[in-house]
DNA sequence: CCTTTTTAGTTGCATATGCAACTAAATAAA
DNA sequence: TTTATTTAGTTGCATATGCAACTAAAAAGG
């Protein structure tokens, strides 16, 4: 077995995971940057729910993208510095802010969308589509035997 | 649909990639704290294969955790503080730093291999070995697809 | 040889992250 | 009511991360 090979087979699936992630984070700030476009993963990560939910609040956003809601302020902070968003206090309960798109905010979500397919192609390659949902369905067990 | 459900539905794999990476990492943290011992996610990611390559190189290191230089130099800094492992030069090449373990290093090891097989085993539950294996090799084929 | 290039590791800096403490508003309890 | 508890969001701090610049040593090229 060569060196190469052997680190390879010893590699365990925390690193594979994290690898695997790394990789594809890289190639779609890659892919978005020689785009001429500028958003970061994080950005994109809640860009996509704003645009799926609407007027969602700060909550709903940490709850769908898993990120604490410190991170959300601040990602939200950035995209609203970037004329992408607006924060708008809900008519009834005042602690809630609703976020939403600006004009621009769904351009750049339109001109991305391309993007992050074309990404996700470049990641699947040719591999077969019932492998893809049998990691999906992995993936979503994992989670689900780690719950509590 | 739910609304749960609904979320969950639009869960891309990004999300779901990083989901159980954290997940797994947040159980393994928790399982070391409640056996009483002292080690972070990153510390066992390389005290593992430092004691399974003897004495690696930090550039060996950093290949199979798939991380950079500085955060290996980091990582092993604070090991070296633990008194968990030693740099020493390589004889022949001096750019070169081996890196060791100490006798206590070796039991911590030791105590915290069961914890990270037990973990291992909360993460994978009942998913089917076959799936595991499924898993695994469309993990390596998106690093794979997204190398160069 | 002597110079240039490459490689291994470290340090500094700017940014991201998680956690805890905090504010403000809504709900529940007394 | 009015007080206590819970919830949504923000801020601060201590730590982690990635990137670039740096040092020191080895290898390559003339």
């Amino acid at each position: 077995m060569q060196k190469a090979d052997s680190l390879k087979f010893h590699m365990n699936l925390g690193m594979l995971i994290r690898s695997a992630h790394n990789s594809m984070t890289e190639r779609f700030v890659q892919n978005v940057f020689n785009s001429g476009l500028d958003i970061s993963m994080d950005q994109w990560m809640v860009l996509g729910p704003i645009w799926q939910l609407e007027s969602p609040s700060q909550k709903d956003l940490g709850e769908i993208c898993l990120r604490d809601k410190p991170t959300i302020t601040r990602i939200i902070d950035s995209l609203e510095e970037k004329s992408l968003v607006v924060r708008v206090s809900d008519q009834i309960d005042h602690r809630i802010k609703r976020v939403i798109l600006t004009k621009s905010g769904k351009q750049l979500f339109y001109d991305v969308l391309p993007i992050m397919e074309k990404t996700r192609e470049e990641a699947r390659g040719n591999i077969p589509e019932e492998e893809i949902q049998i990691f999906k369905n992995v993936l979503s067990k994992i989670i689900q035997n780690l719950k509590s």
